[in-house]
DNA sequence: CTCTCAACCAATTCCGAATTGGTCGAATCT
DNA sequence: AGATTCGACCAATTCGGAATTGGTTGAGAG
């Protein structure tokens, strides 16, 4: 047993590798075929294939997954955007220092792409959290509105990431305290600081919105600082 | 056909099924049994038993999907923090939109918090890419300078924001043509705006940071609209 | 003409079989 | 004896059809 030769058999069949990659016409996802076609396919057993396939891996230019298959190109990240394992690493005062980094900006933006109709529908989601008999009602308006102001953006990844946000709220206050069964006071901070971002939106002033957004999102922390339950805003 | 006597007796199987609510124990996720099951456990046409579960469903008690079931609470909004779902709706421009929003707080908030541990990071990352001998060497080491960057917030919910838009981005430009198979030019852009970026979250320079990132993603656009190759940044 | 109800529809879930990369031990070769 | 190979087996994932579930329709009862 020569370690050159070994080497060398090896470093073959990594060449008649790449040479396959690259004249194979593979799929849409990079895929390439299960080990065990590959091996035939080529002519050579799959262990030798597999000692192959390891070196491309090494080098970075192939990535494999058990049940998945293998694929070309860089490995995609662990998707940490998965929600309900994000939740389980967060807690909501973080989750609220990420609010108030990043929703002030999308109302930012919004004041300046916000149409018509947007404004509209601002309005009464306004009108209806003033409305509401319940604080669930409550609630399902003011998320309404909150969302409306993403969707004033017109960017779908922003809506995207909007959404996600809100999605950890649910999952990291899940087992919030419903101890207020009663309906918001009529002199509940939110009216009045909805009231100005809607205004800023209006009047396009966008550092005025984005001020608007960051001054209800620290009323809101400091409420759910005060008080656990409703941690609605 | 009395009016009166109708809603008298649509109310009273609505005040059945609201007795049962309160009284059964539904399972963890809130499903209630299928509309088949408690039609025949209350005693009533199933017919009769939708009709009292859409006057709850209008009063935003229940929510109902095909397929899935009927279950108590809001309805949770369409998960529109899909990746997939998500790149087929928006485009590479409407990206870059929301990259420049979201991208430059992330670097100011990182400027805060940034421990020596991340800042060696970054240098190393950035020492990686001018050594890159391939684009996609270069890629790697680059998507991990700007993704530490977003560690460096120690926020887990914003570099969860992160996460998304890198896999919003990956899957958007995906049939990406790989016209330069060459390595990166040691005048790339892209190496002194790093090293600009780095150097303001050293100085812990919030605006500082926030204004390099910008200057970088709008030198990422600049190249990106002018030739559809190698989105890389 | 109205209301009811069984059958049917489409979306979703469920579950077992097939697929796939990873691993181990016996067979094989030197 | 020692290293290598190769088939069988393992666990993670995907695939496909059957079952489930809310929604709809059309014939028939009242």
């Amino acid at each position: 047993m020569l370690a050159i030769d070994e080497a060398g058999s090896n470093r073959s069949i990594v060449t008649q590798l790449r040479a396959y990659l690259a004249q194979a016409t593979l799929p849409e996802d990079g895929r390439l075929p299960p080990e065990r076609d590959l091996s035939a396919a080529l002519g050579v057993t799959r262990t030798e294939l597999r000692k192959a396939l390891g070196t491309l891996e090494a080098e970075g230019q192939i990535w494999r997954h058990v049940g998945k298959g293998t694929f070309m190109g860089n490995r995609p990240m662990d998707t940490l955007s998965d929600i309900a394992a994000l939740s389980k690493r967060t807690n909501p005062a973080e989750l609220m220092r990420a609010r108030m980094i990043i929703e002030p900006e999308i109302a930012r933006a919004a004041a300046l792409t916000a149409t018509p109709m947007h404004l509209a529908e601002l309005r009464m989601c306004q009108a209806r959290t003033r409305e509401a008999a319940t604080w669930r009602q409550y609630e399902t308006w003011d998320t309404r509105l909150h969302r409306t102001v993403a969707e004033a953006t017109q960017n779908t990844p922003l809506l995207g990431l909007f959404d996600m946000l809100n999605a950890l709220r649910r999952a990291v206050t899940w087992g919030r305290l419903r101890s207020n069964p009663i309906k918001p006071e009529p002199d509940h901070h939110s009216f009045t600081e909805h009231e100005t971002i809607i205004a800023a939106i209006e009047n396009r002033d966008m550092n005025g919105a984005a001020a608007a957004m960051r001054t209800h999102l620290q009323s809101v922390e400091r409420n759910l600082l005060a008080r656990q339950s409703s941690e609605a805003d």
